[in-house]
RNA sequence: GGCCCUAUCGUCUAACGGUUAGGACAUCGCCUUCUCAAGGCGGCAAUCCGGGUUCGAUUCCCGGUGGGGUCACCA
């Protein structure tokens, strides 16, 4: 079956850090062309001189490095003006637009607002497109009125040069936000005055914040980089924002990317908008957290962490934190100071210090090959039991963390070793005689 | 307000006329456990409302209501 190779498009204005709505624009037409085997473009809409910014494009750039979502081709609508121009010209001898000489909306006072811009000529029908996600969907142009398409032939406004770009592009769809529905049907006319092929649309929902608005600045969170500095792990937000108004059909939740590749389509695409929550991504980074090489926690450590003490130690924070920034701040919290240092112990913590004498006894007898906190447990459970759990087990980890809270004691020796350990647990039978 | 889109547990969602309306996150309980965390098991929890169509509507149609988007010489 012959069918024309598939072009997307992901066109960003920088005008802003990328949101995680945009991301998931970005992902959904990544999918989509490596899934079809097409193409996908990556255009930066910055026709608006004031508000586009080189530090957003490169915030933009380094965000789709980040969830390593690649393109083929790469453009900027500021170096295209030409391509414009001509287009523009054409639409201008043809007729089809004309230069205007006054503000006829006269709408207000803007002083901004001059009086020669460029207008289509409004043939005012009713404009019917096919979406692939909400179906036919159907507009009234006659309220559009002669809309402005360039300021001049040097400025054309964005309708125009998305227009334009899709066109000598080549793009087939448009996978784009909801946000762009309104907008499409005035795309539709100057494509039909330009007489050019209308692509296939698909408007995917909005990503809403907990009160069901659009989800913006005010709301928390909202750029790739923020997430990204919060610890989360690309994978695992990318995982996320797919399943953010797409699901597969089944109960699967958790996808490699060419699982995503190979399972996306567009007809399971929503149509209401989703509510971001962060308590799901949360739940996904821990899945993912633990499915990724431990080397990735090594940053959380201050200097002062030995490498092989932050081996035996990210075991315990992994299974304790959502994100590498929570761990990050569990450890500078001071929280595991103890396995740096001896803890300072509050005597009236301690159960029972009589039990320590015992303790210390057993601990000597293991070898010290085997100080492992399965045979550490095998060796003092016996003792736990006849003289009360609490009041052993509970001593003995007062005594190492000075805290009422810890990981089990025995996991606790293991990493502190056993010359730590009984160095520790010596001193505080010793002080308590 | 006009126009457009939309509507299943608190949240993300499954169901494409017939199901005890399923799963996940969150929450609650139990188990495990000296504590915390993790883990295992289980519970609570939804079809916005009103009309049709149909033997039968979460599902199809209409209306209402709610929510969202958009109404620039921004994108």
């Amino acid at each position: 079956m012959p069918t024309t190779p598939v072009i997307v498009r992901f066109a960003p204005s920088p005008t802003g850090p990328l949101h995680v709505g945009s991301a998931r624009t970005a992902l959904f037409n990544y999918l989509f062309a490596k899934q079809m085997g097409g193409k996908i473009i990556l255009r930066f809409e910055d026709t608006d001189r004031e508000r586009s910014n080189s530090e957003f494009e490169a915030d933009i750039l380094e965000s789709l490095k980040w969830l390593e979502l690649d393109f083929d081709e790469i453009y900027r609508q500021s170096e295209r003006t030409a391509i414009y121009r001509e287009a523009l010209e054409k639409l201008i001898s043809a007729g089809t637009a004309y230069i205007s000489k006054e503000d006829i909306n006269n709408t207000n006072n803007d002083k901004t607002k001059r009086g020669e811009v460029i207008r289509l000529r409004n043939p005012g029908q009713r404009i019917i497109f096919q979406d692939l996600i909400r179906g036919e969907i159907s507009f009234d142009t006659t309220e559009l009125g002669d809309f402005v398409i360039a300021k001049s032939l040097d400025e054309p406004l964005y309708h125009f040069a998305v227009v334009v770009d899709d066109w000598q592009m080549g793009v087939t769809h448009v996978i784009r936000g909801e946000d762009h529905i309104s907008n499409t049907p005035r795309q539709i006319l100057i494509q039909e005055a330009l007489k050019v092929l209308r692509p296939i649309y698909a408007h995917i929902p909005l990503i809403l914040a907990p009160d069901r608005s659009k989800l913006s600045k005010r709301h928390g969170a909202v750029s790739v980089t923020e997430y990204r500095g919060q610890g989360f792990l690309p994978d695992a937000l990318l995982n996320y924002l797919a399943l953010l108004g797409w699901n597969p059909g089944t109960d699967q939740e958790i996808f490699s990317r060419s699982e995503l590749i190979k399972q996306f389509s567009l007809d399971r695409i929503q149509k209401g908008g989703a509510i971001f929550n962060l308590e799901k991504l949360n739940w996904l980074n821990r899945e993912y957290l633990r499915r990724v090489p431990e080397s990735i926690w090594d940053d959380i450590f201050p200097n002062d962490w030995p490498s092989a003490l932050r081996a035996k130690v990210t075991p315990i924070i992994r299974e304790r934190v959502s994100t590498l920034t929570e761990g990050h701040t569990l450890i500078e919290s001071g929280e595991y100071d103890y396995f740096l240092a001896p803890p300072i112990v509050d005597k009236n913590l301690l159960k029972a210090p009589t039990t320590l004498s015992k303790t210390i006894t057993l601990l000597e007898s293991i070898p010290g090959a085997d100080f492992q906190s399965q045979i550490i447990k095998s060796v003092l459970m016996p003792y736990a039991d006849e003289a009360g759990r609490a009041a052993v087990l509970s001593t003995m980890r007062v005594v190492l963390t000075g805290k009422e809270r810890s990981p089990d004691p025995f996991t606790l020796a293991e990493i502190l070793g056993q010359a730590e350990t009984l160095a520790r647990l010596r001193k505080i039978f010793h002080d308590s005689q």
